[in-house]
DNA sequence: CTAGTGATGACATTACGTGTCATCAGGGTA
DNA sequence: TACCCTGATGACACGTAATGTCATCACTAG
């Protein structure tokens, strides 16, 4: 194709997965993970805006692919069953990815500007999530209120399912927590 | 009292919010806030961990007293019931803070990495209330999703009374967002 | 009077992140 | 073939954030 190695950013990625895992996120600097890849410090930050958003390449495109199938779910369907519908779907898709995801998980819990990171990536999630019901005509008071509490039910449970010792599949244990959230506000 | 001024944290933070209104934050250096306050970069950082730590001087014991008040809330109250409380409760204390809040929430609002330390307040506040819940012997699965629900009606709520044109109390506006959830989660 | 405490200043240093220009392969066009 | 154009990268300089370390000095306790 190029000159060079079409995969820049997925070799970074590769590179830096493998140097936090050994040293730490903090431990490793920028240009290791350039060097490691058979880069330079500034081409890192041509594909990541900073050395945290290395470790969320692949999130990038997530709300934008759960907007599109809010946007084109069946019609007739309620804010509510807009959101659990999107969202299932894309556990769905999730499914297959457990080993890769619970590894990247285990690096992000380890350091709080990451975990922080990871919070505005759900936030994104959810505007996204938000702006897919509000295009649908769906009433607009209610869909922050729905788009957040869906994100709030998927970070929840894709976390259970990441660290579940026997682990149900992910829409599985999504279903079980939006049926305990119905439980819990419907009172006794 | 001592040799320097008892109230160098709270100088820096006046100091910073008068530049981030003029400059914008990323326009504002720490150098800036420290001699406009009569302190040194050294010493800004002595009391705040990052440039972005100086916006959320006024959270930090948040977490903990609302954590307290759900810890001492009254006997044989259900998990929804304790999250409903302990947040109004904090909801009524903010009511008449509203114009410095709102000064703050729009520079926090034009900047993502202010945004995103946001967001990780909200974190430590579902934390907070989560690990109270489970003090109170609240059963435990349920006791992450009925705090992060619960942020995440105090934050939406925050907003709204924030920026209404004619705003009912917080209190009333939560109680509202409750009450909206209820019936999107119950169907038609 | 003296020793200890605690907040600050002063200085050095590392690493993050950006602006700018040069380089060079491949593709399109005459 | 010859030419230009595009786009990704390298090379270099630079400002800023953030931290480690030691010195300073008012206040306090004894």
């Amino acid at each position: 194709m190029t000159r060079w190695s079409p995969d820049a950013a997925l070799r970074l990625e590769e590179a830096a997965l493998l140097l936090f895992e050994r040293q730490g996120f903090s431990g490793t600097t920028v240009p290791q993970i350039a060097q490691s890849a058979g880069l330079t410090t500034r081409t890192f930050f041509r594909h990541f805006v900073d050395k945290r958003d290395v470790l969320f390449l692949r999130d990038r495109e997530f709300p934008d692919v759960v907007g599109a199938a809010l946007t084109g779910a069946p019609e007739n369907l309620t804010g509510i069953e807009l959101v659990k519908a999107g969202l299932l779907n894309a556990a769905v898709e999730l499914e297959a990815w457990r080993e890769p995801i619970l590894t990247r998980q285990k690096i992000i819990a380890s350091d709080e500007q990451l975990r922080e990171r990871e919070l505005l990536k759900r936030e994104h999630l959810a505007e996204a999530v938000g702006k897919a019901l509000r295009h649908r005509g769906i009433n607009a008071g209610d869909c922050d209120l729905l788009a957040h509490t869906g994100t709030v039910i998927f970070d929840l449970s894709l976390k259970r399912w990441l660290y579940a010792p026997d682990s149900p599949s992910l829409p599985q244990v999504m279903t079980m927590a939006w049926a305990d959230l119905e439980r819990l506000l419907e009172g006794p």
